[in-house]
This record gives structure tokens, sequence and C-alpha cells, in this order.
DNA sequence: CTTTATTATGGCACTTAATGTCTATTGTCA
DNA sequence: TGACAATAGACATTAAGTGCCATAATAAAG
């Protein structure tokens, strides 16, 4: 008998099991009228065990976001020595854009799905609270902390989530066929310059 | 017999009960501890009444915020010929801000049970983004319909909302003591120069 | 290879949110 | 007053989520 079955191997092959099965069932018949029962009968486990996996149904959907902020705050550090904050944080979301863009198929799905969910929607902007605070400690870590600073770190990076998201969900509603790189580059250059100008002429 | 006891008096008396007494209880042992069937027999009622007066437990606190996004899209049309969006979006969160000063106690109380649930937490943000399409609205109607144009509209808004809500949370974090219209007119300002700046040397 | 300790799983009962159905009540109007 | 529509209550039901205990699978020790 090989070492290969050993118990951790058996659990991820469970809770990959889990996530593969909800996902087909999300799509086919939606995210609300998906039970946990059914679930748990596809991937050949109880509810009871499905618990043990997965806090709540909805947790299924959101297994790797963690692990994109874990890399996106790497990448803030990358660059953590360029030119100023922001060029730090722009060169971060463009690395981050070109990622996405090559992944475009599976994030679709999962936008897909989150997408046709009130619950599942509101879920996903928790997450991106944590990206707001990785940027805003750019911002802190390049000026003396004072409450002005940090109040101006914490507008600075509200704006560039903000704008990164509507870009994003843009992105998202044309089915990720566009230059999401390119729109994330005028985001950023909008953003650097001030929005209050008048954008008539140029474009 | 006189109409004031009429059927949509008594309505609305019993809603204001539910809510009255649902804020208590969730005031007194949290949102989350706080059951249907408690806020009904508080509210003297049965727990299927609650369900005929709200779709759900989180809805008792997000009875107003309807109104709060009609009154501000009013004042969005009020504004509409100033000099610019910007200065439209400015005025309008001008008013908004002082009117939100005035009533602080009351945001703040709403604002404690909302931060102190996860859940409330990610409903409110889904509010926020009809507040992002009516700032959104503005610099549609502002300039040609080509895609470029209400591409760039959705990235202000959203960075004008991200701004905002990073703004107020920091507000209601200190508890609506400090003046929120004058970080709104920072914030604004900030938004409209450009993010980019260093800035030491003013402030 | 057998025994022992550890850990995952399943079954069951329970709480709570939410919804449907049926019945009783209560205002409203002729 | 009596008929009608709106409203509330009682009861049953589905589904999420949790605690508890028995058991099966696995790892470690003898």
């Amino acid at each position: 008998m090989p070492n290969s079955n050993t118990r951790e191997n058996k659990k991820a092959q469970v809770r990959e099991r889990i996530i593969a099965q909800a996902l087909k069932l999300f799509e086919r018949q939606g995210y609300e009228r998906t039970t946990i029962n059914e679930i748990a009968v596809a991937a050949k486990i109880s509810t009871r065990t499905f618990f043990r996996y997965f806090p709540s149904k909805d947790m299924v959907i959101f297994p790797t976001h963690d692990a994109y902020i874990a890399h996106f705050r790497h990448l803030l550090k990358h660059y953590a020595n360029d030119s100023s904050p922001m060029e730090t944080v722009s060169n971060a979301l463009r690395h981050m854009a070109k990622e996405y863009m090559a992944a475009a198929d599976e994030h679709l799905r999962y936008q897909r799905i989150i997408g046709s969910s009130d619950t599942l929607l509101a879920r996903s902007v928790a997450f991106d609270w944590q990206w707001e605070e990785a940027i805003a400690d750019v911002w802190k870590r390049a000026y003396p902390r004072t409450p002005a600073h940090d109040r101006r770190a914490a507008y600075v990076a509200g704006a560039i989530m903000g704008a990164v998201n509507a870009l994003t969900s843009m992105w998202y509603a044309g089915g990720c066929r566009q230059n999401l790189l390119k729109w994330g580059e005028t985001t950023m250059e909008l953003l650097a310059k001030g929005i209050g100008g008048d954008p008539s002429g140029k474009k």
C-alpha cells in the first residue's frame, strides 16, 4: 500500500470534489436554488462533512481569495522601492491585470456565479477591503505617520479600489474580452492626474 | 369615528414598533444573537407577521436607505447646472455631509449595529452601488455617450465612492465627532487634483 | 503483525431563518 | 348590521448551520 493516499491527500481530493461539484450545480441551477445536501450527494459525502470543509455555502466560492490578497501584498513588497507609492501600486496592479487576463476563463466562471446572487455579491465586496488595506499600507509606509497622512492614505486607497472595482466589473460584464491592462493604465493615469478635468479632445 | 386609526396608520405603528424593539435588542445583545422570535415578542406580534413587514432580519436595519439614495439623486439634479460634473457631485456630497453631521447620533447608532455583524456590513455595501450609479449618471449626462466616456464615468464614480466610503468609515470609527464636511472637501480636492502627488509640505 | 492512539466521517437531534397554507380576526364600506 | 377585503396568527415545512456521539480509516507504537 503506497503512501500516496495519505490523509492530507485524501482531504485535498474531497475538497476539490466538493468545489467542482458545487460549481457545476451553481452554474446549472443557480446558487440559491442549490442545497448543501445536493452538493454533498454529488460529492459523495454527508452534509455534515460538508461543514467540516467549508464553514458555509458561500465559502465554497471564495476559497482562493485569501491567496490572491497575499499574492498582491507580495507584489506590493516587490515593487516597494519604485519612485513613488503610486508607481508601486500601479506596477502591482499591472502585474495582477496580466494574470487576470491569462486566467480570464476561470475568473469569468466564478464571477458569473457571484453576480447571480445578492448574497455572494455582498460577500465578495468584503474581501475587497483587504486589498484596500494593502494599498493604504503602501502610502502609510511612504510618509510619516500623522493622522492627516493616514487619512490621506485611506482616501487614496479607497479611490483606487473603487476605480479598480468599477473597472473589473465592466471587464466581467463584457465577458473578459477587453484589454484589462490597457483599461487599468488609463484608469490609474486618470486618478494620478485628477478626475476633475474635461475628457473632451483626448481619447 | 375618526379616520386617524385607519389601517395604514396601524401598519405604520406596528412597523415602527418592530424597528424600535429590534434596534434595542440588537444594541443590547448583538445582531446575530437576537432571534426574530425575540423581536416579535418584544413588538407583540407573531414571527409570521414580522415577515409581512420585513423580508428578512437584516432589512430591519436598512429601511431608510432607499430614501437616502433618492434624496441624493434629487440633490444631484438640483446642482446639475453647476460648472462641471465634479462641482455638481461635490456640492451634493457637501449637502449630504452637513445632513449626516446634523443627525450624527442616529447614524452612529445604526453604524454601531452594522459594524458588529459581517452580514450587515456586506449588505450595506450593496447599497453603495446605487450611490455610485447616481454619480456615474452625472458624468454620463455631461458628455457624449461613447463607450470610452461611459467607462470614464464608471471609473470616476467608483473612485469617488471608494474615497467617500473610506472617509465615512473613519468618521464612524471616531464616533462621528470629527468634521465630516471638512474631511470631505479635502478628499474631493485630492481627487480633483490627482492622487499621485506628494503631500509633504502642505497640510 | 497486532494493538493503540488519532482523526475523519456519518447519523441524529436541535436551533433559527424563511416561506406556504389555512383559519380567525378586524377594520371598511354599503 | 352584514358582507367584503385586508390583516394577523397558528401550524407545517424547507434549508442553513451546530453540537454530540458512535464508528470507520489511518498513523504510530509495541
